[in-house]
DNA sequence: CATTTGACATACCGACCAGTATGTACGTTA
DNA sequence: TAACGTACATACTGGTCGGTATGTCAAATG
């Protein structure tokens, strides 16, 4: 009579519920950042009581620690980690991560909420920033290993450090993330990923002339060592 | 028999008061947030009652809002506008200021006030967004005034966008002082500091080489224009 | 000297907040 | 069908918050 899953998903699904719950923590956190952020408006936008919530998360913070664990952690990898893993050459699919950055108002005006939250809550709460470090460090390690694909292929420069290089990536891309959010402007940011996508083609590796070409030895690549 | 100004300023001196209230507001409000900062604890810190404080300031925005006007503008305008007048080549006078950027691990633990108060306040009160902005542009107009004059005295790139470059060089120094708040370890800001010297040499003009040199021409360099 | 005004001090208020105590109803299991 | 644990619902608490009403006292002003 009762296959496992039925519509009668209204009452009593204990899953959906918590879904529900981290989704709208989630925007609710992105919007008001995490210690702003109220339990009573989350409730709200769910239509779920206290007693749910806390019967599924035992505290504000382990509601926020799902959420950065289950939802932001989602966030790079759908964003960045997947499509680091694809194939063709690494600086074009660099670029076309870049380029597929959100630039919808709304994205603009709240902002990355990887590093709203690594702003407000790192230096208050070990377990939020080591959570949020986890996820930087996934980041910037595909895109090392990508560059490093790159070199081993000969489509990327040899002269650079591939972990300078990601971190470089990242700082670039959540600086003007930045500068965009306070001047509430897409145009800001898209002006942004115009450099960056400049700064990502002088990471190519120069044309292997036939005659044997010279090694532009002088840019700046971020390179390696010190 | 009272000169202006006597040490007679235990008592009764409301511009020290003031000033008192900025400092101990602007602590607070960097470790913990403008929302989240609070009245009590700007008041433990100074010894100063509750109703003095609303004598000066109207309500906890007017707090803030003078907090940015008077101490961030001051920091921004003595860390870089200031410095960015003296007289030397261009590229030269951006790279010690960069590396005169504190690395103290409690200014790498807490994170640039500027960015702070940005990514937190920045799309939920206009005033502060307003304020916050007018400094972002006054940092990136001087930097780019001091490329301009590089430009016009042959020791930086011609070939580069000055406004551009500008917004690069602050949205890389905004997003490793992210990277590094996030980790907590100034070894993080240390590597994002050499690389973005590395960046500001690559804009200095080619040696121009007697015999007339080649104009090196593909690496990158923020452009002008699309 | 009398009065007023600026610079505070104290006590208090209502709102809001995270969290909890307690109750209830569904659904599975024995 | 009886019992029991899961999944909720409601009402409440203690504490903190920004803000205010009111009072005091010193110094300038007439």
């Amino acid at each position: 009579m009762s296959n496992g899953h039925e519509k009668k998903t209204r009452l009593r699904d204990p899953e959906r519920t918590r879904k529900r719950l981290l989704q709208a923590a989630f925007r609710e956190v992105h919007r008001s950042g995490f210690q702003n952020a109220g339990i009573n408006t989350i409730l709200e936008a769910t239509n779920v009581t206290k007693g749910a919530l806390y019967h599924h998360f035992d505290s504000k913070e382990a509601l926020g620690y799902a959420v950065v664990d289950e939802i932001v952690t989602k966030i790079v990898r759908d964003g960045w980690l997947s499509p680091l893993l694809g194939s063709g050459q690494p600086i074009d699919i660099l670029i076309g991560i870049v380029r597929r950055i959100s630039v919808r108002p709304d994205d603009i005006r709240t902002g990355c909420p990887l590093l709203n939250l690594a702003t407000e809550m790192s230096p208050v709460d070990e377990q939020f920033r080591k959570r949020l470090e986890r996820i930087f460090l996934a980041w910037q390690e595909g895109v090392a290993a990508l560059l490093r694909r790159g070199q081993s292929e000969g489509t990327v420069r040899c002269d650079l450090n591939p972990e300078e290089s990601a971190s470089f990536l990242v700082a670039m891309v959540e600086g003007y993330a930045s500068l965009a959010k306070n001047a509430q402007d897409a145009q800001v940011w898209e002006v942004g990923i115009r450099n960056i996508v400049g700064w990502l083609r002088s990471l190519r590796a120069p044309r292997q002339s036939p005659k044997g070409g010279r090694p532009m030895s002088k840019k700046h690549v971020v390179r390696r060592a010190r």
